[in-house]
DNA sequence: CATCATGTGTTGACACTGTCTACAAGATCG
DNA sequence: CGATCTTGTAGACAGTGTCAACACATGATG
């Protein structure tokens, strides 16, 4: 952190205020305060109060990108299992800075800039990569990969939002944890709410290492 | 309308503003504005700005909830088309009020009432009544009828939102209207993103009209 | 009937916000 | 050096949510 970074210090300040109170609580002239300058010095890095917030978003995204990353090359080679990582580390960030999350989907006029939208795909391309791997080891069906993805991902965040709005808890997650409920929903957007099919056919060559499924075993409290 | 609904005119004023501007562009002064009356007049109708905003969310949820039982009544009996019909319902209602609807799931502290719980677990509840209606007749696998619920609303509310923040056009709806595009989305919740399972077999007893399958055609480029 | 109390709308004030303009200091560079 | 550009400051303005004081109607009660 240089002597003197502005722009950044605001950035800082407006993340923490989106945290703590969401879009709403994101004010030019607050986090001028809290970035220790006037309430006319953020106009010389942000032209005005829906570009702060729209940077606040592109943040969130660039950290969500970094953390989905970082959960795949967690994640070893099955597909399953990274695709499954990646949904639970979608969550896993919108649960942890839920604040930050909502500023990142409070789209409106000047807020959803190109910067924002490159960040958001970035993170969409990495899922439909992941989704491409399932397919091409036959574990997912075929078709359009960004189709397929749109569906998982659709999934998630819709998850995601009723979440952090409280209708998860409210229905209950039973005895599950929050992570055993999170691995077994992706595992249910992909088997689907369908009759059962055909019975879990013996996967056809997957990685090296001893494969665990994702799914199907006693859960604890 | 009664010759003086104070309340009334302003829930309608707030009502307009969110569907033009979202929930930043709800404001107790405009809202009197429109409503024909003075600054301070709201405050003898709810309690502060907050206050309002949720009034208008859970108006919000009562007219989906109107909207969806419209739609389930004009269904007719097959389950997997009544399903259907609900979330083809969810995202027509989000698309054609997307002001409206955003702010029904701008939470924070106050706005999210018990009023407006209530008036959003009366619309679930439907979503949970009909997947039941599938299970009994073997369109949908058992389990408890409230997860698989809230796997199909996280979908459809995801898709939702995503859709409105861009990027279900940003990925192309192909050559699909956006109605095919949503009916063949809530074909593939059911059917899942994993491999082909067991052909399609016949549908034990359908209703009447001759049923047109919503999947599996070319698609272009 | 006269007298309250209660509910509703008005008015004016306060602190706060986003935004703009004018100005001051410092860096950059010919 | 002097000119120009950048960055931060200070003050103003309109607009906002909120509150207290007031005015006026209505209806109940003695």
């Amino acid at each position: 952190m240089t002597p003197k970074d502005v722009a950044g210090a605001l950035l800082e300040a407006a993340v923490n205020l989106a945290e703590e109170g969401g879009v709403g609580a994101i004010g030019l002239r607050e986090a001028a305060r809290r970035a220790g300058v006037t309430h006319g010095a953020p106009y010389r890095h942000y032209p005005n109060h829906q570009a702060l917030i729209a940077a606040v978003a592109e943040d969130g995204f660039r950290r969500l990108l970094a953390a989905a990353v970082l959960a795949l090359s967690a994640a070893g080679p099955d597909p399953l299992q990274r695709f499954s990582a990646l949904g639970r580390g979608y969550l896993h960030f919108a649960r942890q800075h839920p604040g930050h999350f909502r500023v990142m989907f409070a789209a409106g006029e000047g807020r959803r800039t190109e910067a924002v939208k490159n960040a958001e795909a970035a993170v969409f391309a990495l899922a439909v990569n992941e989704i491409a791997a399932c397919q091409r080891v036959g574990l997912a069906r075929p078709g359009d990969p960004q189709s397929l993805a749109l569906v998982a991902w659709s999934g998630v965040h819709g998850l995601a939002h009723l979440w952090l709005d409280g209708l998860v808890d409210w229905i209950g997650l039973g005895e599950a944890s929050p992570e055993d409920f999170v691995a077994r929903y992706a595992a249910e957007i992909f088997r689907g709410l369908g009759p059962a099919a055909s019975p879990p056919r013996p996967r056809r060559r997957a990685s090296g290492p001893p494969k665990k499924r994702v799914e199907a075993r006693k859960r604890r409290r």
